[in-house]
DNA sequence: AGCAAACGTTGGTCACACCAACAATTGGTA
DNA sequence: TACCAATTGTTGGTGTGACCAACGTTTGCT
């Protein structure tokens, strides 16, 4: 058997690129989403808790404008909101004054179940950030911003 | 129409979150690697390439410890080598003293592709932290360092 | 009036991650 | 020695987030 000792859990040189880093730290925190969705948030995912959070800070929108206001595709726009409608956290009905679109509008019912799951995910962030002191989260958020802020900038370039 | 201003592209509670933050730097960084591999890598992906690393690192391993070492299901440990396989970057033979396994060995032809993406990843490291100045990236990876050492005590615990 | 663009819907794919079930082989224990 | 549980590799499946194509209907512009 030619492996005779334990392998590390990643090869050498794969382990410290930050692109991998990047990635392990990634997984670790959409795990923690992933199961404080799963305990507290009723079948609900990201794309859900997005769209609320949207409707209830903008207010009343064509499904068109939340694609294009958080970066779902149309697709899972429309498929989100079904959910979301069934669940009765949202109503939609057509634009009078367009009648290809519809508004959506977030339920109270939908306020209720989106201050939750602020609350969790409040809960997850302290988690995600435990090993790190105040000042080195305020670092890392701060190195964060500047690497997508710089990313703005050329995409609008 | 009620949003008559487009509204920012993230909601501000979301936009704000050290998870929100995390996501969106991965997506940056593995849009970049998928480009990278999909320019240069043949049909190679992530997957593959850390499975090549691995075996011209450890050596010539059995499917199930190439699963344990890299962290990859073993089912997708399977449809990656076939793949490999096909390509001839790597051959696999059944273990004589234990029929059950096969030893899957990186041929010439394997070893230099992952060179060739060692060159490709390298450069993308560079553009997923050039927006950092070098004092910045040394920090940004001991924190994700710190962030993910934490979690290896905590699952080792 | 005609045509292109926009909208929402339906259907699809991909990458990564994970799980279940199965048949064959091996190792350990009674 | 026989039996059974664990291991191995394969085949098949699901979920999430992200993205794309095609379609019928409605609207806006020339």
């Amino acid at each position: 058997m030619p492996m005779d000792h334990p392998p590390s859990r990643t090869p050498a040189r794969v382990k410290d690129r930050p692109t991998w880093l990047i990635s392990r730290t990634f997984a670790r925190s959409s795990g923690l989403l992933a199961a404080g969705f799963e305990s507290y948030g009723r079948g609900l995912r990201s794309y859900h808790y997005r769209l609320l959070a949207a409707l209830d800070e903008w207010g009343p929108a064509s499904q068109a404008d939340l694609g294009r206001g958080t970066g779902i595709d149309r697709s899972d726009v429309t498929a989100a909101l079904s959910e979301l409608e069934s669940l009765r956290l949202v109503e939609r009905s057509v634009d009078p004054e367009h009648r290809r679109r519809n508004i959506v509008t977030i339920t109270p019912a939908g306020v209720e179940q989106l201050l939750e799951l602020d609350n969790v995910i409040d809960g997850i962030q302290e988690q995600v950030l435990k090993p790190l002191t105040h000042a080195q989260r305020r670092q890392f958020i701060a190195l964060m911003v500047k690497l997508l802020a710089a990313e703005d900038e050329s995409s609008k370039g």
